[in-house]
DNA sequence: ACAAATTTGATTATTTTTGATTAAAAATGA
DNA sequence: TCATTTTTAATCAAAAATAATCAAATTTGT
């Protein structure tokens, strides 16, 4: 029984029972309570399981429920797949900013329990973080009720005074020909300005934005230092953006 | 049966009844009442329920106007008395500060329709008057879970850029003594940096915070223009602020 | 086959969680 | 108002879970 198979079978019995003990995994997976501490600490590091004292739970779970209506529905699967993988590039201690929409919004169930600094303009982000163990950073300035997020010359002067490790945007379209796309001024502007005061600049785009042009083009390839997209992006679309120096996860 | 797993079933619990009770969580959790006691502080803390003597209840059952609360529905209507009086001080065009606290979020009732400009670090008011014809700006920094507000030093930066018509307060005592006292210092900076950047500075408070004194005492009443109270504020006492300098609408 | 690297398990501190006991505070009711 | 009851806070001790350390077993690369 190698490490792949118990993480397999532990995965598996967390998703079916919402939530495990470490004594019941050591029988079922025939090793040492140990052993099992040290499976549940990679996969929990991994944003695959939430772990507790004596066990594990779902990830799912463990979600307060301060429910802000998030309206977007659509592929929602691959939206968390996304997520998930961008969880894994965040450690202890990080200072990150959180574009607003759809996408990005997803990323707050698998950074709920780690101990680090969020700056961002999206209400619905705080709402999710409010209260867990994320200390929250609101970008100040004028309320855009459509979007439900905050814009605006102030806010780009008040994220000009933050320095971010990592940056993660969710931009409406990313093309080869004219780069990074936005639905509005007001999005791309705070974008730009995320990406300008953060360290690495990941971009989470679900496959249907690739090679989409939205209203406004505003920034090249440049900008950004990784893409995380999901499975069902073309393979050879991914290797031309690789070869434009973009980092690719999928 | 962990303290994630309790969490659950205590937040499901508060939910579907609006209140329990540490007794009964204690029998339904299968621990003692310690315990029990322990998992509500940390929610509470958290902003996730309120605690009340001997259990817990939906923080929107306490806060929230359009549903009942229990035990003020009295002090209610004196706040609504207050908000409806100040409401008549807001023209067309204003600009307007709103601070934090139960009170003065009771004014977004009022100025709903009005074509004007609120600049505010309350997050209640921000999801009140979202989508309305009120044009919000939101003041920037630290989230504070606990008060639903936004503090801190970029907070106080913040609201020294702008420059408003009025600003309205809501502030935790009130006395001939000691002048203005808050909660705390966050509370306090935030409505001394309000009142030195507005024209006009109105204490909304209901004659129960009259001569009271809470946690700090930071400004003298030099820093108001105007106190609005309700009916049952005793007369003499007016009369003596008024000699103070003070304007009252009662 | 052999050495190096990795994985696993046992042992031991250390930390976290829990519950019992006490004193203090708050609600209740006359 | 005051006394009674209930609830809470504080302190400590026990139990459980975990982290740290080291040694044995296994795998891997040459």
């Amino acid at each position: 029984m190698n490490y792949q198979l118990r993480k397999q079978l532990i995965l598996q019995t967390v998703e079916e029972k919402g939530s495990v003990e470490v004594k019941d995994l050591a029988e079922l997976l025939q090793t040492s309570e140990i052993t099992v501490r040290r499976d549940l600490a990679t996969l929990s590091e991994q944003g695959l399981l939430y772990r507790t004292h004596g066990g594990a739970m779902k990830m799912s779970l463990v979600q307060a429920p301060t429910s802000f209506a998030n309206k977007s529905t659509s592929r929602m699967a691959e939206k968390d797949y996304i997520c998930q993988k961008a969880s894994q590039l965040i450690q202890e201690g990080d200072v990150i900013f959180l574009d607003c929409g759809s996408t990005v919004s997803r990323l707050c169930q698998f950074i709920k329990h780690k101990r680090i600094k969020v700056i961002t303009n999206s209400l619905p982000i705080v709402y999710e973080l409010m209260g867990t163990e994320v200390s929250v950073n609101l970008i100040g300035g004028e309320l855009d009720a459509e979007r439900q997020a905050i814009h605006g010359t102030i806010a780009l002067e008040h994220i000009a005074r933050y320095q971010a490790n990592k940056a993660f945007l969710g931009i409406d379209g990313i093309s080869l020909a004219r780069g990074l796309s936005a639905a509005s001024e007001k999005e791309a502007s705070i974008a730009t300005a995320l990406a300008q005061h953060a360290q690495e600049v990941i971009l989470l785009c679900d496959a249907s934005k690739l090679e989409k042009e939205a209203y406004l083009q505003f920034a090249s390839f440049d900008m950004l230092d990784i893409l995380i997209t999901d499975a069902s992006a073309d393979k050879e679309l991914l290797v031309k953006y690789e070869q434009k120096g973009l980092k690719i996860i999928c």
